[in-house]
DNA sequence: CCAAATTGCGTTAGTCACTAACAAATGCGA
DNA sequence: TCGCATTTGTTAGTGACTAACGCAATTTGG
């Protein structure tokens, strides 16, 4: 709203951009906190007082939002797992309708790299947390500690789905893999007294 | 079997014992790696040759094998989702006999600190990864993406396990939380057409 | 039991991620 | 337009981590 917030998040597009293009080019290891500011026109104490750290360069984004408040919408039709993965797919939707270049790039950076994936550990943490609570405020008769398992095997069945998407390199959009890796999970878990 | 191997870990063992004391008393992030290999009475290098990082002195264990081992045996007799709770819970009693006390000191410094969080996530995904293969050996008709599925899941209740069992100081053992978070994982699944 | 090849350790020196402190500049409210 | 708050760049520093090298210990083959 204000001048400053629009400034801050256009540097941080725009410091996000330069360490891509050079991650891409020379590998994340390679490649110094220096030279991305300097690739960016600004200095390094900047970069990190907007992202924290090198790793979260790549991963920062500001979908949490929408995609809360497309689950939110759907809790009052549906049961908790057909919500949240309703919910999920519409977000992703529109996701991919802005920025799906971009979001095929991070990923495949953050699959590629151990310090990445490790990074990205407290933001799925956060996440699961948070659907937890969402999940555990819209059913009551769920309980806590289901919604908070419930959470957690979401952004599993998504951690999977994004893999698998960035193994075929993003020739079918994200949703397809996200449904299917849902659809596994229910088949699991049913189907468990059919085998052996 | 070698003297060599058994020097190699018996160093290890001392290292963690003496990072543990440290990181204990002043805080993980106030006990540099120079502190802890002078308190261990090795050098900073050596550490780093032995662990790698300084958050793996804290997460390095050797209790894999047993587990896979464990799991493999169950596979015969059971279906997935048995085999792998049944094994895993089977494992967790031998490590919780032999080594409670260190485990739970290990897991509340890692659940109380963010960066020791993140270096966790890579060791879990290779966990997943590892799971998800055995699996996919034992169970040829469950296809291996519900395979890879099935290890993620169960990773994650196993992580949310832990998360109650260091919420409450570990009064009542690890393998009842776990039970319990496989029990809410069914259910949630089965009684997904009751609820709203 | 002893040389020779292998392997691991300590010392040194260096890179780089990250932070604190301060001074200058820029957007904000009156 | 004028003080006020926030942001930025500069500087200096800490500490995680690695490469290189010489030395000591272990293993292997005789």
């Amino acid at each position: 709203m204000t001048l400053r917030q629009d400034k801050r998040r256009w540097t941080m597009r725009e410091v996000q951009g330069a360490a891509l293009d050079l991650f891409e080019a020379r590998g994340f290891d390679a490649v110094s906190v220096e030279a991305i500011a300097a690739a960016a026109g600004v200095s390094p104490p900047t970069v990190y007082r907007h992202f924290g750290s090198k790793e979260r360069i790549v991963l920062w984004d500001d979908y949490d939002p929408g995609l809360f408040a497309e689950i939110a919408a759907q809790t009052r039709a549906l049961a908790p797992l057909a919500a949240i993965e309703h919910g999920l797919i519409a977000s992703l939707d529109r996701v991919y309708a802005d920025d799906a270049r971009l979001v095929l790039r991070r990923a495949r950076l953050m699959l590629s790299n151990p310090a990445l994936l490790a990074a990205n550990a407290p933001l799925m943490a956060e996440l699961c947390a948070a659907l937890g609570a969402l999940l555990d405020q819209h059913y009551p008769r769920l309980g806590t500690e289901r919604a908070e398992l419930l959470g957690a095997v979401v952004v599993a069945a998504l951690e999977i789905a994004i893999k698998h998407w960035i193994a075929e390199e993003g020739r079918r959009p994200l949703r397809e893999h996200f449904r299917e890796a849902f659809a596994d999970l229910r088949s699991v878990v049913l189907t468990e007294g059919v085998l052996t």
